[in-house]
DNA sequence: TGCAAACTGTCAGCCGCTGCCAGACTCTCT
DNA sequence: AGAGAGTCTGGCAGCGGCTGACAGTTTGCA
């Protein structure tokens, strides 16, 4: 009560905002899973955690920030564990074995929060726009690393940028046939990336003779 | 007035329309390069050639479509050289090189809407979701020409998909570098989308060692 | 010329989203 | 403990994208 407040705690004011943010993205997502996102709106996910509408547009600036909201946190992760790669690496080595250590530091709720968005995108294709609009800033920064690591400007070496949209791209089509596999299980789709990305540079390149699978 | 109609000629409703349509397309990117794209109501473009607004969403399902419109067809342009390339091509040459040609045979008038497109592009960055999006079920055309052409079942072999991920994406970092250098030639686009495309396979590959530029 | 089909305008309404204002809550200082 | 400052919330009004329904007009065809 009379106690003050040692810096690095957080007040009464800052823990309700942090449980309520917490609520909405949950209720939010379960919602989206049981009636589909545009069959839910706004003012329900608000009602549903027992406050208005006005105020749910006061943690999250549209409805579709809600699933990133899910995500968030995992951008950071993945940066920090591509910094840590040695700088030497090949850099598509770099991203690949990146997305391995920071999947195997995953903790269980992120992969359960990971499988729920990632749900909510298969059945609402809508949706996905909103998320490859959050993954181009997040390419970004990856460039950003890229650059860094291997010592060429960005700005008269297009490298960097070309290397990390492919990157993302590969994502992107490994997460669409998870999706479309029916797998929710997570680690499926860790090992579809990382299998895309292996065969990036034959693909690339012209020996299409051995086929796979 | 009594004259029957021949086959492949149009009536005065459909050619009523189809002026209508482009008229739309025409006075709306007009009215997004003038005054922005959130600054642009549909009511402004409908009026903008006097239709009512309810009549704007029977040409376009929503605001975006108007920028896909303005370069419609062109996707079909892309895909009728790439089928024209010999089918022993390697994959990515076979796309390099459809660029090219279909680059060639576009009409001044599919330069100045693409320019023009660019621009809303460029500078309303909040639209180039939808564009994405709209890329993405191209991206699908793509890669089912280039399964039929290297005779892989896209199914079981992810390299079509792949490829034409990487392909799409490239295209994607030099339009935003063309939007960033501040060019509005055409030409110049196509010559960073060729450049970046010849940059992939050692980009992909560990060899970063001799730097461009 | 007259009928059926296609097209359009008007209206009412939903939903995402925002500005504004008043009231409630939290924190701090005394 | 109490007052003041700062923060958070709900309610309201409103804009803009978008849709369904209905009625009136235009076009195509016989």
């Amino acid at each position: 009560m009379t106690e003050t407040r040692t810096s690095g705690e957080q007040g009464l004011r800052e823990r309700k905002k942090a449980r309520l943010r917490e609520s909405l993205v949950e209720s939010g997502l379960r919602l989206f899973l049981e009636q589909g996102y545009h069959g839910t709106t706004t003012e329900e996910i608000a009602a549903s955690v027992g406050v208005s509408q006005r105020t749910f547009f006061r943690y999250f600036a549209t409805k579709e920030d809600l699933i990133l909201a899910a995500v968030a946190g995992i951008d950071e992760r993945f940066l920090a564990s591509l910094r840590a790669r040695p700088a030497h690496e090949p850099p598509l080595t770099a991203l690949r074995e990146a997305t391995r250590d920071h999947w195997s530091r995953l903790d269980p709720r992120s992969h359960r929060s990971l499988s729920g968005a990632a749900t909510v995108l298969r059945d609402n294709p809508e949706v996905v726009d909103a998320v490859m609009s959050h993954c181009r800033s997040h390419q970004e920064r990856i460039a950003a690393v890229i650059a860094e690591h291997t010592g060429v400007h960005r700005a008269s070496d297009p490298r960097p940028d070309v290397l990390t949209a492919v990157f993302v791209a590969v994502i992107g089509t490994a997460h669409e046939a998870w999706g479309a596999s029916g797998s929710t299980d997570t680690d499926d789709l860790l090992a579809a990336v990382l299998d895309r990305l292996d065969l990036v540079p034959g693909t690339v390149a012209g020996d299409w003779g051995a086929r796979g699978a």
